[in-house]
DNA sequence: CGAATAGTTAAGTATTGACTTGAGTATCGA
DNA sequence: TCGATACTCAAGTCAATACTTAACTATTCG
């Protein structure tokens, strides 16, 4: 997996963009090279590189070169620095968003 | 509650900013109005808005104007919509999450 | 070897995003 | 009623982002 825990700013920002989403989904089938991973998206191969690099660098990937072929593939560090955020938000929050359920509960 | 489930990129969007994690982090102590939220962060009022109708876009917070005064609280909308694709993406995604784990084990 | 493949890197453009300024509107309180 | 308060809205600025193009490097294969 990736090296060091990424800063959830990086995180959820590299989330943020749908193409990016897309190739994570590729990848979710499985390990995918660059010019494989490039083919369903409408830009140059320039553009999925430095996608690529904002999704190893929020440790959303790994990638590893061998021979003239990068393959990339899901890393779990930045899916668990997301998920660890909000689920520690929902937990600190807890209170508040039960509070409002009460409220929506007594207007019914 | 916000009315309608708002998009994964909305919410992927509006938390990837600082600022808004840090009105969000202070609505988790309360419900609070709009230039009380504004006092800690160094911009205008008027910014302050700007990221609000980002987060009420978005789902995560609620807010309701009285009188000349505008209440801001979390909303648990879009924090579910954010952990829901995660979660779902991690249990799609755990056979190649898995044999990664794998590999790491034999590397040692 | 030499051509095709696979990716890399740098530089430029164009849109989006995070702000500010400034001028408004609607309460509230004395 | 009149001034202060609490936003609201429309423009405009400036930096960050998502791209493109083009030139380059490192492999593989015939």
């Amino acid at each position: 997996m990736g090296r060091k825990r990424p800063a959830i700013d990086r995180v959820f920002h590299a989330l943020g963009d749908p193409t990016r989403r897309a190739m994570l989904e590729q990848l979710g089938e499985g390990p995918v090279s660059v010019s494989r991973l490039a083919e369903p998206l409408h830009m140059t191969l320039a553009a999925v590189v430095q996608h690529l690099q904002i999704l190893e660098e929020s440790g959303l990937i790994v990638t590893e070169k061998t021979g003239r072929v990068r393959s990339c593939r899901i890393d779990s560090v930045g899916l668990t620095v997301a998920e660890e955020w909000i689920r520690d938000r929902r937990t600190r929050w807890e209170k508040q968003l039960d509070k409002l359920g009460d409220l929506l509960a007594e207007e019914n």
